[in-house]
DNA sequence: ACACGTTGGAAGGTCAGACCAGTGACAAAA
DNA sequence: TTTTGTCACTGGTCTGACCTTCCAACGTGT
């Protein structure tokens, strides 16, 4: 009546092996961001194996963006800062295959931005708020200059993601917004009205930011649901139009200001 | 005075090239899941590259889950279906590095899931209420179970994301789950009390069934919140229990039904 | 005619050794 | 001192080989 369970025995690849040792190096600390790896060389003879298995091991753990190496240089392959980079292939990937769902992804970023942004106003700190306050004073005050304004604008965001003080809203956040912008850039590339629509953003994202410095939540994610709704309205299907009041915090929250038509 | 600009003369490894093309066909749907790519010895052929090349580019598509090949099989690597596998890894890779962020991954949960429940209130279909339901009827029927019981509580809420009508929602939140609880796996194992906890499960679990059932998305979405606070606030930190009051739909709409204490 | 064991070839996994094109530190030359 | 050239070593790629595993076709025996 023992209730003993063998697990399959499958064989291990050896290159799995090389691949499991390396991260768990990384992911526990014991190499740090900035460190380097032994060369390939060197590899093959502290795991005994050939090189093209520690090739294939280090390949992989490339794709993952864990490290990163370039012939030639004498210190081997380096290891990277733990960033989001394979999250948001990951969201691209997604977005790209199931079908027509560029609507899913503008709708995935509600949630997130818009929890964010209840949470910026909740746990901002005071520099944090410098930094938003002067990204949107820079951006009002370029509304010439297109590129200057898209910088200042991804500095709000940034800010604005930070605040929330959650890592994993952070960079997720940022990845499905980048995942976003490469899809847009893929189907359309100009916008009709370059200055009125940066008008419009500035004027959205000041009213999003008064929110988070009064510390207002509901106000601030309603702000923010209501910008990136209309910001990419021409890419929501039905659905996603529908779903738009399923997430509004409340039946009428998002009436307390109105934003701009 | 001309404005030549020259780019830089990058040199482009081959193996990427062979991942490009491989994975836009695979992206592009030109090779469909379950079909199969030729074999490594064919692939050598047509891309005129050598073996370890073309192997270093499969464990690149290996790596990110678009492929699986076995030795032996004489079909080739088998294109595998889009999953939300890679999603989830690079979600519990961040979370094992971010220090101590199992409060922001479970807040990052609660974000998606009561979105999720938002949306599903509001867009859910007959059959997958009837799925809910009857998942909701074998979690009260299997209290004495645990394995029974954790079935049918999955079931109840891959039901509920699928009622969200956002595959990115939908795998992301999974995925989530997953890296949850794996992390627990590594830090505790067993509920003090199962009885309790599962009787507990069920019946907020109803709750949430009930207002999905009736369209109330608010309810819906604070019910979700509540129970997953409820369910890891051991796992919550200081900052993880303020930032619920901001998450709160609105100040105080989680209080129209009083979830068990 | 059917079922079953055998077997050969093809697949992926691994290895050893080699060459090339970069890189970077150091020494020689201006 | 600055520039230039050298050279050892890196990663990128290739060749060719061997092993184990798998599968399909074959040839048995019933």
């Amino acid at each position: 009546m023992s209730k003993i369970n063998f697990t399959p025995a499958v064989p291990v690849l050896t290159y799995e092996r090389v691949v499991e040792q390396i991260e768990e190096a990384i992911l526990s600390g014991t190499l740090e961001p900035g460190q380097h790896l032994p060369s390939e060389r060197e590899l093959v003879v502290q795991f005994s194996v050939s090189r093209p298995t520690v090739r294939e091991a280090l390949r992989v753990l490339q794709s993952r963006g864990l490290i990163a190496s370039r012939p030639g240089v004498r210190t081997g392959p380096e290891v990277l800062p733990l960033s989001g980079h394979a999250l948001e292939r990951s969201f691209s990937t997604l977005a790209r295959v199931a079908a027509l769902s560029l609507s899913d992804l503008v709708q995935f970023r509600i949630v997130l931005e818009s929890s964010a942004c209840r949470l910026a106003a909740s746990l901002h700190t005071e520099e944090q708020l410098e930094t938003m306050s002067s990204a949107v004073a820079r951006m009002e005050a370029a509304v010439h200059d297109a590129d200057l304004f898209n910088r200042a604008d991804l500095d709000f965001h940034a800010a604005v993601w930070e605040a929330s003080r959650n890592l994993l809203l952070q960079t997720s956040g940022q990845a499905v917004s980048s995942a976003i912008l490469g899809l847009m850039n893929d189907r359309i590339s100009v916008a009709p009205d370059p200055r009125g629509a940066m008008e419009e953003s500035a004027a959205s994202d000041r009213a999003l930011f008064e929110a988070i410095a009064a510390g207002n939540s509901p106000a601030a994610g309603a702000h923010a649901q209501q910008a990136i709704a209309d910001h990419f309205k021409q890419y929501l299907d039905d659905r996603g139009r529908k779903a738009l009041h399923a997430l509004a915090t409340n039946e009428d929250s998002t009436e307390h200001s109105a934003p701009p038509a």
